[in-house]
DNA sequence: TGTACATCAGTGAACGCGCGTTCACTGATGTAC
DNA sequence: TGTACATCAGTGAACGCGCGTTCACTGATGTAC
């Protein structure tokens, strides 16, 4: 017989799950013991405590998915092509890891003090890094970087949000859609 | 001497203040208490329990919110100034009240099963029926009214959720940007 | 006008449950010789 | 090769704390007569 997948991988998908549905802090160590198949000893194996699990789980799930993003969008092809590129991924991240994909999303702000991301792992930054390398490019007009970073974030964010909670269907077509809106929002085509 | 400000308005104000900062989980009847300078058994007089108390306050916060903005989107004036008066609406909004405006934001989705409020108060299904009439009456183009929404609410909403966490001071100038960027996405201008 | 009673917001101590956490123990696996 | 020991993931019972909730009581206000 094959060795066994840990009790720890199945410890980690039954928290992300949990915890992207339910949120932290009604998510209880019993839940996650009995989705995973474990005892709530076993979670004191692996993590000091709950929270510093959630804050672990949190910050390798964000660099996971922002180390693969970040290179797209410091690439060398047309800023148009990027923010493309860069809506592709994200959509095709969430197609593959949607409970990965909304822990990130829905975890983002409960880590008041140690959110001390730095500025190659914090989308936001990212996102504003993107944009205001448009503007000094010509590709987009000149105007508040941090805020058409907002606006635009928002705007790729929420048709997931909304297909999370079964209000929108989210298919190929639908990713050529946000790409254009997001395009036409931003002012670079 | 003036009658004094009653206990539960205390309540209330510190309830929504405290939910929209912390979550509903997070925040515990002692924390509320404690705000308000009342005890914990006063909040038994006036709700059922925490969470009904919870979702009230809710409903009563989104009712109050929508009263004004449903009338705005279905006025008669043009596409884009309605937009452009409900982009206002919510700024304005948020300005006055950003403690009730973040509990109405960060709270929406935590009533998994009451959560049946009629097409007149969800601003979901609000957003998607201003769509649905821009397209109609010819105003923007004919694409899906479920995801041009979400994109635009995502838009409108995401710069508030910035400034919420201070990444982002927001004044009159940038909401006559929000309301530019909005037009653009919709394609209506 | 004063007196007797009803109502009700608010108090503060107490309760019990569920939570995160601990810990002695087990059993499997690896390692030294 | 076999034997003795170390390591470590996992168990399951137990613990104590903090939480939401209850309840007997208080005191102020309103009302009937």
């Amino acid at each position: 017989m094959a060795r066994p997948i840990s009790k720890k991988t199945h410890i980690e998908t039954a928290a992300i799950k949990l915890f992207s549905r339910k949120g932290l802090a009604a998510t209880t160590l019993k839940d996650i013991a009995l989705e995973a198949g474990a005892t709530e000893g076993a979670l004191y194996r692996h993590y000091k405590s709950k929270n510093s699990m959630a804050w672990q789980l949190f910050s390798q799930e964000l660099k996971s998915f922002t180390d693969l993003l970040l290179p797209i969008l410091q690439s060398r092809a047309s800023f148009p092509d990027r923010l493309a590129d860069a809506i592709r991924y994200i959509y095709g991240y969430y197609a593959q890891h949607p409970d990965r994909f909304s822990f990130i999303l829905l975890s983002q702000h409960n880590f008041p003090e140690q959110a001390i991301l730095d500025e190659t792992n914090n989308p936001n930054d990212m996102a504003i890094n993107f944009i205001r390398r448009g503007i000094t490019e010509g590709d987009i007009t000149d105007q508040d970087p941090v805020l058409l970073a907002g606006l635009l974030m928002g705007a790729i964010l929420q048709p997931l949000i909304m297909h999370g909670y079964g209000r929108l269907s989210v298919n190929d077509q639908t990713v050529e859609m946000v790409i254009e809106a997001c395009q036409r929002l931003v002012g670079c085509s």
